[in-house]
This record gives structure tokens, sequence and C-alpha cells, in this order.
DNA sequence: TCTATATTTTGATAAATATGAAAGTATGAA
DNA sequence: TTCATACTTTCATATTTATCAAAATATAGA
């Protein structure tokens, strides 16, 4: 009596805080840069990428990296961040079920 | 010398409109309920399925509407709203171009 | 005409989010 | 130790967004 394995389409705080943190022109910005960087890139790297005060980008790192997008890695004086792929694809999983 | 057809993930602030529109409980669950309506429903249905007050939903569908995710044509006295596809396959296009 | 229905617009209030200066922390080099 | 670098946290202010009562509009019967 399994149930049947169907794209169960449902929308979820988790999705809500995803597209929330994306649905910013400098936070996707910031987003995409990694996604080209194919790795990770320290928060300078992105400073200096997009002209963004260090506070600013500081907070918006954060909220990506709550709400799953990216992830942090420190090393000696640098914080390396990169993309995380799985909340990613849940997005587009949750998008492409309605094409 | 024409450019080559790349995968130009640049983020819009259309982009961004549309996130925005997705990023709140209340307008995912307005949206997949015209997703799983497969067609149009009225104001009403939507207004009774998810039991939100009239001024706020007709709130969220102006904000989803704007954003190009759905659209909306008036017969006698409904309004009747639908899912626009192109637009959120955009979304797709732009999310999955990171994998 | 009057009344009921379907939905939106207005407007006021509350809550959430964005921004960056200033101060704080952590690390490595001199 | 001290200094410089890399980054974050705190905090105050400004802006945007959310909510829904009340009023408005539009249409279809009776």
């Amino acid at each position: 009596m399994k149930p049947l394995p169907l794209a169960k389409l449902e929308a979820n705080e988790s999705h809500v805080e995803a597209l929330k943190a994306l649905a910013h022109l400098t936070r996707l910005q910031i987003f995409f840069f990694l996604v080209r960087a194919r790795g990770e890139a320290p928060a300078g790297a992105i400073q200096e990428a997009l002209g963004i005060p260090g506070p600013t980008l500081s907070h918006h790192l954060d909220l990506l990296r709550r709400a799953g997008l990216i992830q942090s890695r420190k090393e000696e004086r640098y914080i390396y961040y990169s993309v995380r792929r799985e909340m990613t694809s849940e997005l587009v999983r949750l998008l492409t079920a309605c094409c």
C-alpha cells in the first residue's frame, strides 16, 4: 500500500524562504556571481565584483545562507562562499511541476 | 559574426519581480491552486479554497498579475484567473542555468 | 427600479526588510 | 605586541510590503 511517487508540488515555508532570498536584485547578482565562479569565492571578491558595501553584502550573504542557497567555509582570514545545488534544484522541481 | 546562442543567465528586474511575487506563502498557494485548477478559476473560488479575505486576495492577485505570472479575464460578474506559463518557464530557465 | 453578488480600490495601520556608518572579531604578518 | 586585512555584528533610519475594514464599481436578476 505504498503511495505513488507523484510529483507532490506542495509549497512550503522553505520554498518561500529560498524565493525571498532570490527576490532581490543584489542578492540575485550575488547568487549568479557564485554560480559563474564555478566553485568558491571569498566575500571580498564578491564585494569587489559587484561594488557593494561590506555590511550590506554580509547581510545579503547571511540571508542566502540561511535560506539554504549558499554555504560558507572559513579558511585563514577569508570566508569562502559557494552555491548549494540541492536547494536550487528543489526550487526548479517546484516550478517545473506546472511547466 | 552572429553571437553564439549561449544560455545567457542574466538576472534582470522582471525575474526579481516574478520571484518577489512568489516569495510569499499565500501567493505561492494562490499560484499553485491555479496550477492545479488546470485552466481558469474565478477569484471567488480561490477565496473559498484558501480562506483569504477579499481585499487581501485581490491585492495578491494583482501582484502576481503585474509580475506576469498569471492573467485575468472578465466575463459577466466573474473575473477568471489563470497561470501564464511563459513567465514560469522563464524563471525555470534562469534557475536551471546553474543546475 | 432595487437588491444581491462578485470583485476591486482606498486608506489607515502594523510589520518586515534594506541600508550602511561605526564598532567588533579574528587572523596573519611585521 | 602592534598593525593591517577580511569580514561580521550592532544599531538607527528609511523604505517597502502586508493586512483588511469600509467604500466603490460593475453586472445580473427580480
